[in-house]
DNA sequence: ACCTGAACACCGTTCAAGT
DNA sequence: ACCTGAACACCGTTCAAGT
């Protein structure tokens, strides 16, 4: 870093017309996944892209609408899993690939889309919606089914940046066996009795487990048209 | 609003001592829910409070501090279920509270409870944990099933904010149908078909369908000790 | 059209001074 | 111990001026 108080240009800037959308929409990205959603300011994603903060102006009318560039984008390259053998391999399969960009991209889940919908996931709706036609569900079905599975992704996503560090950490899942054997037994029976013998997940484990489980009840159920009498389809 | 320049207290301010952690507490669970994560700011704060904002500073080291305790005293407020007639029952019931508290906070989820394990948490994993005990699931499968509920509930929780607004909004499920009616059935088919008879979910049925659905799996696989053949215990 | 510095209205927080 | 104003380092963004 020059000290020169009489050099105006203390740092190599880039040249004239070399700033567009893409790259601030790129520069942003590996700002957001090298160091996460509040380290990505104008001041320091200008810095990265050597220029000024007020140059992003020119090409976007605020920082949501850059936001809103990246989801574009990190959306866009989302991965289309080909057909598999089965219906339910494939829904799995789409699953993991939504799973695996949500969670490489954490940043991700935190920009509000309003109430655009998204042609990404778009595509992934109608790949959903065909393996559950093929498995002869019928529309409000498929639709619940649908929302279901989205919504264990989703859950699995929001908790993993929080608890990934506790995958590489061997002293995790003993301080909660400690934690819960110390508990008092009377009130916490099931704790206590669960902290004896306590299986670890890691983050990726748990979302398989899950993952199963929800496609086995999807297979048990395929094939049967709607059957009318679950809670949900009596409610108005 | 006085506007006498030489009045130097403008506002009834609270007396001395009154100001303690607690009411700090309660006007930004107040503030939250009201008006947002955003909304809450220091300054905002004191002014519900009649103080000056670094007054805070004296009951908590900073925001943070104060977001830890708002998250402590919501989780405290989680009504446990009475034990039903049928363990399913009691987790079904469990579940929804659960659900339940977090969206009548939405900021509640965006407190980030870094690596502490909550009070309150601790006894809802109880509850679940000897409701899967009661249906004689082994350790293993315990943990995954429960970690599968409390995905779904969060993924439910984290979508219900954004789409609510969607539940009363009447035309909202017309301009889908309409949308997905007009893209290309080449490469969209089953949106294509889906929407000629659209089902519509509000978040609660959306959330009710796949709590049923999840159960469902749960009473099916009841009193079957771990098989050892699912595709997660197998791995390292 | 594209880039920029100065300035503004906001943040959270430190510090020193009051009671 | 409790409260406070001034000040600081940061935000995003408007505006007017440059090329």
């Amino acid at each position: 870093v020059s000290s020169r108080p009489d050099q105006p240009t203390k740092r190599r800037r880039v040249s004239r017309g070399t700033l567009n959308p893409d790259a601030i929409v790129k520069a942003a990205i590996t700002l957001l996944d090298a160091s996460g959603l509040e380290a990505l300011t104008i001041a320091r994603l200008a810095d990265d892209l050597g220029t000024r903060p007020m140059s992003l102006y020119t090409h976007f009318r605020d920082k949501d609408a850059i936001l809103q560039a990246v989801a574009s984008e990190l959306f866009g390259r989302f991965e289309m899993p080909e057909p598999n053998s089965s219906d339910i391999e494939t829904l799995r399969e789409i699953m993991r690939a939504y799973f695996r960009l949500l969670i490489a991209h954490p940043a991700l889940m935190w920009i509000d889309a309003a109430d655009q919908i998204n042609p990404a996931e778009t595509r992934v709706i109608e790949a959903i919606y065909r393996c559950l036609q093929h498995l002869q569900f019928d529309h409000r079905t498929a639709v619940g089914l649908a929302a279901t599975m989205l919504r264990f992704v989703l859950g699995c996503a929001f908790v993993y940046p929080r608890r990934h560090a506790w995958d590489e950490d061997p002293e995790f899942w003993g301080r909660v066996r400690r934690v819960w054997a110390a508990l008092p037994p009377e009130t916490y029976p099931s704790l206590h009795d669960l902290s004896q013998d306590m299986p670890a997940y890691t983050q990726i484990e748990a979302f398989e487990f899950g993952l199963d489980a929800l496609l086995a009840g999807v297979a048990a159920t395929a094939g049967k048209p709607g059957d009318g009498d679950s809670q949900t389809s009596k409610r108005a």
